[in-house]
DNA sequence: ACCTTCAGGTAAACCGGTTTGCTAAACGGG
DNA sequence: CCCGTTTAGCAAACCGGTTTACCTGAAGGT
């Protein structure tokens, strides 16, 4: 078990070789100004024939951090990179880490159990995206000492730093505009829990959109029935299943309000399928506004939430946690999101009284 | 310095609480069997109820190693996750890491040094991507006695395991499939280098791409002044400007060859900005065939290459030099590439003489 | 000549675990 | 009843550094 070490000098081989104690090769390398200039210099310079870089390990273990930062995601990795939404937040994350010299360890669950990967991670404090209410490895690592910042799920951990968008007010913008273009019949495609277990929670992401579509038409007098509203898991094949699957059980939206522009994009794809025009026979709204909504065909309407600021705020709000003792108060940070209305939303088709038959 | 530690319970406490010595503590965890039942499970009663979990850098420093690989890459990572080829190609990365119960910590230069991150870095090996033969850092990993994967840049580094693909083949085949549309009148379109201080290296990615762009080109007559070859960030906007200035210098191509198709639809936007139509007007053929290709419109023919499993590859590349010694033979794995013909190529269009003159 | 002060360096404790011998008691076979 | 073997558990060494507390000799002050 001894393997990578093999042949790796320790600080004492550098310290023999130099003639002095390893205090003062630690010196050497972390308070030079405690040696004089020629034993700094060359204690350096045997170091660096040696070959030797300090076990960042050991450096960890006294120092007492370990300059890391932990992401933490309830979902598997190679689900979590195949999310746009993800690396953006990831890129904002990135960004602010980097620039305080931390590094980025990804934490998911490992072998199923994301409580396993929380204790083998080697973090200083946590960025976690998505957990909802129910996970108990939050208390775990609050036991631990160790801060953490949620994303999206601010309600559920009043007592953590948090940062999260108006979801709810972002998801009645997307209804209004579309009950403005004489939209009556909605079909709301939403994201399924990654975890099975989990409730579809009323506090999550998924449960404020909801309740942001379902106000605005309320607002306007229209009830959406709980068949109208249908999950899938967050990727374009999922929303093209979801279209696909409704059309299939003779639902007929003229308007469909989905919960992520990926999902948007594929119901968009499975209108196509179906020989639907996009915005013409039906108008699809997204939410999150990732980059390539801009480029598909038609543009994606959206409603925009700033993801990447999202990551960057997360980031900074776990960084002062880090700095700073004073946890007393945490910081809860909501940031906006807004419209941006595009190609892929249109008028209300006159509708052909006809269709309701087949 | 201590803040972290403040109230986490150390194997001590438990020890005591437990009325038994440290080691059997440790036995609880490890090797129960070495501990009679009822002692094994009061010890996990009492841990449990102090919160107690060991300290993960303790035990990697004992174990001598830290279950964790390492993404290493000479940009930072707020590029790096902005750029939908590294997000696929650590997927495939994470897929294999996480199946095998290993983290991932994505290193990248700190305060603008790689080989500063590089020794921050707590890992059992790294997955190097983009890195040319000018680093220094690969051998300093070396010499720690870590293993390596290179990725991409295989010739550089021949004493490595490593991964890439089909670079040269893949971009002949999309400048023949070019050539036997009757263009004649080319433009590259090439990937900056990150680091300013490399050279065009031709044993780059970039390199080998542009060489077998020019290998197809001769083939049918045609020389590729260097003027028609320009280089920005590997971005949409990136891309977008390449073709702008260019056509600002007067050029006036038919046909574009781009090294990468967040450059390519960039290209094509740009395109559309000067009132072009693709394919119409301009051909423009990307690389890599990421998902982002297939739902833009035009739909972008691109050279295909496997990134995910070029991730998957390297990872359990890494993991074999990890888990056995027997390094001696580094393992090379060079993967395919294909052309994808989609909407953004067509027929070169007449040439109208009069175009030279504006 | 004597007392401070300070620069330069060291030995030992420490970080928080794991692992290696070793011992004492229980067991069990002859 | 005696001796060899397990079984259960412990003390101490160890992983590879950092940090504290202390020592020494030379310079500076009076």
């Amino acid at each position: 078990m001894r393997q990578e070490s093999r042949d790796r000098p320790r600080i004492a081989d550098v310290a023999r070789e130099a003639g002095v104690s390893k205090t003062a090769v630690s010196f050497a390398f972390n308070s030079p100004e405690r040696l004089s200039l020629d034993t700094a210099t060359r204690i350096r310079d045997v170091a660096t024939t040696l070959g030797y870089r300090p076990h960042p390990v050991a450096r960890m273990l006294t120092q007492g951090r370990t300059r890391t930062l932990g992401i933490l995601t309830p979902q598997a990795l190679s689900v979590v990179f195949a999310n746009p939404f993800f690396a953006t937040f990831s890129e904002g994350v990135a960004a602010v880490a980097e620039e305080a010299g931390y590094g980025l360890l990804f934490v998911s669950p490992l072998h199923g159990s994301l409580a396993h990967a929380v204790n083998r991670a080697t973090v200083d404090g946590f960025v976690a995206i998505g957990l909802s209410e129910e996970h108990p490895e939050v208390e775990q690592i609050r036991r631990a000492g160790l801060p953490i910042v949620m994303v999206d799920s601010a309600a559920a951990f009043p007592e953590h730093a948090a940062v999260d968008v108006d979801d709810e007010g972002g998801a009645r913008s997307a209804a209004d505009h579309l009950l403005a273009l004489g939209h009556r019949d909605f079909l709301v495609i939403g994201i399924e829990q990654p975890t099975p277990g989990t409730r579809a929670d009323s506090t999550g992401v998924v449960g404020r959109r909801l309740e942001g579509y379902r106000k605005a038409l309320a607002a306007a007098g229209i009830d959406l029935p709980n068949d109208r509203v249908v999950v899938g898991p967050a990727t374009i094949d999922g929303g093209r299943a979801c279209l696909a699957g409704a059309w299939e059980d003779g639902l007929r939206p003229t308007a469909i309000l989905a919960m992520s522009d990926v999902m948007a994009i594929g119901a968009v794809n499975a209108a196509r399928r179906l020989g639907l025009h996009v915005p013409a026979d039906l108008s699809v709204v997204g939410f999150d506004d990732i980059e390539l909504s801009r480029h598909v065909e038609p543009p994606l309407t959206t409603v925009h939430q700033p993801v990447r600021r999202k990551g960057e705020e997360a980031c900074r709000l776990l960084l002062s946690a880090i700095a700073k003792e004073d946890s007393a108060r945490p910081d809860h940070r909501r940031l906006e999101t807004r419209l941006i209305v595009r190609g892929s939303s249109g008028p209300a088709p006159i509708r052909k009284e006809v269709a309701a038959g087949r």
